[in-house]
DNA sequence: CCGAGTATCTCGCTGAGCGAGATAATACGG
DNA sequence: CCGTATTATCTCGCTCAGCGAGATACTCGG
């Protein structure tokens, strides 16, 4: 059996930092909504939206309703929430037309960069100050735990 | 001006590998949510109990309530629902009467341990793959983004 | 004691998200 | 082609988390 417990070795300190650099990464997301009027879920659908657009690829109502675990009739309010305060249009696909596609506006995304890019600046400078074998460290590390969370 | 655009560079590689690990870790628990018929602000709460309770500090309303961003009526509820599902119990102070500490039962906590356990686990064996160095690395980051996202 | 301050609770309300089902467009066997 | 199954989104009515306002209960300094 593995280490469960509320142990108090150096591996077990660093399992409660990740925990808690996700809480306050969370809270900061929390603060960027409430000084725009949002919600955590409308600044999490952006980011998928976001996401999928460095990607390069189109966001349907269907696959973001499903990326943020909600059923149809609340994406579709989500929809409606982010087209009311103008921050992502509504455009009917051409090639199917049954499917809506979720196109960020300009505006949003530079609002979330004014707002998220400070602290992705001092990250990448934090990062800057280590060599290539601590990198691949910390790389690995984020790495497994992703991997070990999604599969749970 | 720092680095805040869509660079490719294996900095930013690192930062939004910390995101996706941020977002999956927030998946977890909301499946451990949904598996226990709870919301994802009962299992904050939760979380934040059992840190006071493994930092031997006492928890009361008020102070939870602030700890997740509740309105004194907001925390009433939720205290209401952790009561009534048997995850916590309240005490009145006998100090203070006026204050309620809550307090997390001991079936809650297993059920915590039985689901995070695993998650935890794997953390703690991954981490023991790497030497002092190393560790450090990944520890100072992760200490520098909480800071840096505690701030904003 | 009395009044100011503090901790929690009660009441009425708003709105995010759900279940069920409607609507509209596409796919596909015959 | 036609009819039926399938898929994508939307509409409707509802539940319940969380809010604002204010009530209640306790503490403490003068």
């Amino acid at each position: 059996m593995r280490n469960q417990g509320a142990g108090t070795g150096p591996e077990m300190e660093i399992v409660h930092l990740l925990r808690a650099v996700a809480v306050e990464l969370g809270l900061h997301s929390a603060r960027f909504a409430n000084q725009n009027g949002m919600h955590p879920t409308d600044v999490r659908a952006l980011i998928a939206l976001m996401d999928a657009a460095r990607a390069g690829e189109e966001m349907t109502a269907g696959r973001l309703g499903s990326a943020l675990g909600l059923n149809s009739a609340g994406t579709t309010a989500l929809v409606d929430r982010l087209e009311r305060a103008g921050h992502v249009r509504r455009v009917r696909s051409e090639g199917d037309r049954r499917r809506v596609v979720v196109e960020v506006d300009q505006r949003a995304v530079e609002l979330g960069q004014a707002f998220f890019g400070p602290l992705i600046g001092s990250a990448v400078d934090l990062l800057q100050g280590y060599d290539e074998r601590e990198l691949a460290a910390i790389r690995s590390f984020l790495e497994g735990v992703r991997e070990a969370a999604a599969e749970g």
